[in-house]
DNA sequence: TCGTTAATGCAAATGATTTTGCTTTAATTA
DNA sequence: TAATTAAAGCAAAATCATTTGCATTAACGA
């Protein structure tokens, strides 16, 4: 749960007034924003649908946010906490596999899943990767003890993209064996290189 | 370059007359499409927009399809001719390369990336998967002879959703070497099961 | 080629979204 | 607590999206 002035913090437009009723109306939006990207998904989402949802003048929401893209990407600003800890316990397929399970866990959450599609909507161009965080913490990972002859981009293409493909589009079929499989397949797949160089 | 017929057939929704003026509306509309969601994105692009810039009447589009994703989704999902024949050589490895060497060189082009982020942007609801027919042709190419055991699902996990992952976020590390890689990934992880299994 | 009628075009009507001017509420500061 | 004024509410107007009924075009089978 988050404090309304921290819900203030997050937005991109600043009010001067953050307490009491700005707060009030801003938590309102978000928790709206957040239902009816489950219900409806973000791409039928409108502004009237959120004031009402949210029980607040549409007006509120025209004059503080540019349009509905803006707004989205504000609200469902729902991130893995950057500063978290990751797994640490020497055995680097056992914190692959905790990190992916971490990762999988999070985007099972219809909101952040619609945020990772909005990523995937305006990425390409700018250097606006959403992912960019995963791979940071994947050399973390790698870094920390015996990275077993393990790149980042083996892990991305192998564990991170699996994860990243079934969020987008196949959502469904993301359950909570996915992460150690990957791994699993990571680490035959690794195994299979030893013996071709035996 | 697909005929008219072969537009016709890749909707989702039918019609009776598949010819001539049809044909040329829906081509116009699916190349108005494309130029928009290079031009303005996909979030800002409206029926109208694509009615006026495809020289065709609102209505066309309105009576067509249900609304704006569905129609987005539809452009988006059949941009690879579907009834173009598949390498059949006889050699997986062979046929499966020469494949996701043809998603790539598809993909590299910045109309089809931009269209399979619009893709990816209403993914995730119903069955809307515009990556599908992949899947159906991945199936297709483990069934013509020797599958060596493979699954689509392996396919899909280590081929495809790396390719598609690159192409979303990152189209700069798209080379064409990718798919001979991620291939050869895919048959290291295959023997390593068969050696673990001995 | 002709006749049938599906598909498109056109225009008016409807419905929804967005903007605007003004009023009210209440957060903040003194 | 009172004064100030930012932010929210309200309602009417303007804009834009969508639907609908009918006219026109042309695809396709006879």
């Amino acid at each position: 749960m988050l404090w309304y002035n921290q819900i203030m913090e997050t937005l991109s437009v600043k009010n001067k007034r953050t307490g009491g009723r700005s707060a009030h109306v801003m938590a309102s939006i978000r928790a709206a924003v957040e239902e009816l990207i489950k219900e409806v998904g973000r791409e039928r989402i409108t502004i009237p649908m959120v004031a009402e949802r949210a029980g607040v003048n549409p007006t509120s929401i025209y004059r503080r946010w540019e349009d509905l893209p803006t707004l989205i990407n504000d609200i469902a600003t729902y991130r893995l906490d950057p500063t978290r800890t990751l797994p640490n316990t020497g055995d680097l397929r056992k914190d692959l596999t905790g990190w992916a399970n971490e990762l999988v866990a999070h985007y099972r959450k219809p909101v952040n899943a619609a945020l990772l599609r909005g990523g995937a909507s305006v990425a390409g161009e700018t250097d606006s990767d959403c992912l960019r965080n995963r791979r940071g913490e994947v050399e973390v990972l790698l870094g920390q003890g015996n990275s077993e002859g393990f790149t980042a981009e083996q892990v991305m293409d192998h564990v991170v993209a699996p994860i990243v493909y079934r969020v987008i589009f196949h959502p469904w079929d993301l359950d909570d064996r996915t992460a150690e499989k990957l791994v699993a397949d990571l680490f035959s797949l690794h195994r299979a290189e030893l013996f071709s160089s035996l």
